[in-house]
DNA sequence: TAGATTGTTAATCGATTAACAATC
DNA sequence: TAGATTGTTAATCGATTAACAATC
């Protein structure tokens, strides 16, 4: 088990981690895989398959206890450290990311908010206190920061993603709609709502 | 070709469709297999695959015509036409989503706003009207919406969900943490930056 | 012509699914 | 015990990849 997961297993054990922490919150201390199925539309026997690889972490007849199952997973994902992440762009869509507890929930932490817009800079949104860009370079290479995550008009997007890469970012969020650019040791990961709805809209029509 | 495609090759077409038209806004006229292979992370030979499933749509040595490649694809899709969709809550997240064009340049259209606010309603978010939420029935009938777009706090996510359910929306995008329970012929879809950080964060630490 | 890139084959690997004994 | 659900097998299907002839 020391070998390194696929991609698939990978992304689907992200997924169980984020059902698992949202059905913890809402209280529950035990989950089947039917139900981890109709959450996220992996097959139930796709993710008793996933699980056993690593252990008998289920009790027959019963189902998985949320905490420990917690636990493991984050173990097999290696997520159980702080991760520092930084934010570009302090709009709507940066402040609704800078605002959400999403990120927290998993120990993701946003360590830096980066803005152009003088008015901007100073202000805290979502706890977060936003810097001015030009301080990037320097604030994520004195935080360690591996992550970025960029709210920027699309216009920008690929300038931004240069000074990134410049200051040794190696995970490129993307949420604009720009085709980013980047060295082939950098992973830029877009986020696209229309993509899925096309994609969702092509299922619903036939 | 009458056939159903399935869920694999419905999602790549879907990612190609958003390069090949970020592409075209760029001014590029074509765009070989490896560069959507760069863009998308899907191997160019999947790619080249996937395509010549339908028709011989490339030109040795040369590539693929942007603007044909569009068409063919969206003939596949079947995503010619306008599709109506609904988005509720026009706070940070919501505004930003009204205000982006990716939805627009898909023809997708944003056909209503809704929000419990009285103070929100009847503002303006990226040239959309805000209606009350108690119009979210009436409106999602009358514009014979089938895709919601759920923009609100995780704590009233659920409530809104059962609301497009019970209006007859099939297609629900969550962009709360919330999980949230609908009968078996709705779809959601749920947009998670955190699982997908983990994911690359996995890939990044080892 | 020379270079580039498609379309296609073949081989391998991972995902999906049904089924069911084990067992809580 | 009876019911439920895991862990696991086996069979099938789709995805991935390398390789290369065809051809622009």
């Amino acid at each position: 088990m020391a070998d390194r997961l696929t991609v698939g297993v990978a992304a689907r054990l992200s997924r169980y981690l984020q059902v698992l922490t949202q059905s913890k919150k809402m209280g529950k201390e035990r989950i089947s895989s039917q139900e981890l199925s109709d959450y996220t539309n992996i097959n139930a026997t796709q993710i008793r398959r996933d699980l056993s690889a690593f252990g008998k972490f289920g009790k027959r007849g019963v189902g998985y206890n949320i905490d420990s199952l917690l636990g493991e997973i984050r173990k097999i994902l290696r997520t159980q450290g702080q991760h520092n992440i930084a934010l570009i762009g302090a709009g709507r869509l940066g402040q609704a990311i800078a605002s959400s507890s999403i990120f927290a929930e998993h120990g993701i932490n946003i360590a830096a908010v980066f803005d152009t817009d003088p008015e901007k800079v100073g202000l805290t949104v979502g706890s977060h206190p936003v810097s001015p860009y030009e301080r990037l370079p320097e604030i994520v290479r004195e935080k360690n920061i591996i992550v970025g995550v960029i709210a920027v008009p699309a216009d920008n997007a690929q300038e931004v993603a240069d000074e990134l890469v410049a200051s040794d970012v190696k995970i490129v969020f993307n949420y604009s709609e720009a085709l980013l650019d980047v060295p082939s040791d950098v992973a830029v990961h877009t986020s696209n709502p229309a993509v899925e709805l096309l994609y969702a809209l092509y299922f619903h029509l036939t």
